[in-house]
DNA sequence: GTCTATAGTACGATAGAC
DNA sequence: GTCTATCGTACTATAGAC
């Protein structure tokens, strides 16, 4: 049975990438668990645990997922990495750097510490991934990997953020014209 | 004399970029011009309409912007284009668009229609400028100048929020890279 | 250990003073 | 025409019930 706690943790990432942090309450969490607001404040006390709790969830899972791609070759790793934000529009949201990143300057400073670490941990991870698929001669860019991976990241972000003004699939655009433009020689 | 009426806008402009559309309040505006926060309802009945009113001020400031331009060469104008990014950089907020669109969900349908006129207006400048400067030699890009014009605000308003986390100037880089690329031949 | 009743504050908005 | 006193609501958070 999955726990109360790791429940509360699910719906504000969900609440929080749709509506953003500034504009999700205890009481949204309560509501749908059948629980007071207060009841949140037991399992976290303040907002910014909660958020920092989300954080410190993403990067997690984060690092499972890319655990799991191991055997998968490096430029099958970028393509599932690109899934993730896809992932993260089919349910409704955009993806948590966006999120948090567009409402930094009213954030703690133990979310900021967080979200910097998460930031360094993902283009970290796509850098040598790229780096790794580049030497295999299976990617190509011209960039260093580490701006390669900030582009990346960039471009996807913003994507979910303007597909929902657009109306138009900005995102699988995107996505798509990013790997066309690692397999150019 | 600058109106009350106009100092609002410009300060509830500057507050929705610097934190965010759900995290400043009729107080903080108040509070800057030695008022009450009900005085700012009198010319803003509710918070919609100046949400509206602000991406309406944005909106013709824009267009009043590239006006002013219509002698540079079409190159030049998009290079102008990129600092207005820099200029939102500068004074410590995102862009309108991003800041907005990361509360997209939470935005009465007042707000978002004016958004998607507003992102449409700026898509359609850029497409046409880039097209303009394509057709001079001065400008190069491979996709749909409507493409092109898609990554470069994508791009632009992710590394104003990403720049904040990763405490690097990625706007600078990337509107150099992003430049750079529009050079090539 | 888990949750509720409730406090205290800040919000957006109305009615009415000047 | 411009602004303030004030209302009702919803927020985050504490103290204490079960």
């Amino acid at each position: 049975m999955i726990s109360t706690r790791r429940k509360i943790v699910v719906i504000a990432d969900q609440l929080i990438r749709s509506r953003g942090y500034n504009a999700f309450s205890y009481s949204d969490i309560a509501n749908r668990l059948n629980l007071k607001n207060a009841a949140i404040h037991y399992h976290y006390p303040s907002k910014a645990a909660l958020g920092k709790a989300v954080i410190i969830e993403s990067r997690e899972k984060f690092l499972e997922q890319t655990k799991l791609w191991k055997d998968a070759s490096h430029k099958e790793q970028v393509r599932l990495f690109l899934d993730i934000y896809q992932n993260n529009r089919k349910n409704g949201g955009i993806c948590f750097m966006g999120a948090f990143g567009a409402s930094y300057a009213t954030l703690p400073e133990e979310m900021r510490t967080e979200l910097k670490v998460a930031h360094t941990e993902i283009n970290n991870w796509l850098s040598k991934t790229l780096e790794a698929g580049k030497d295999e001669k299976a990617i190509t860019f011209d960039t260093s990997a580490a701006e390669m991976a900030d582009l990346i990241t960039a471009s996807m972000m913003s994507s979910l953020i303007l597909e929902r003004i657009s109306s138009r699939d900005m995102t699988s655009e995107i996505a798509r014209n990013l790997i066309k433009g690692l397999e150019e020689k």
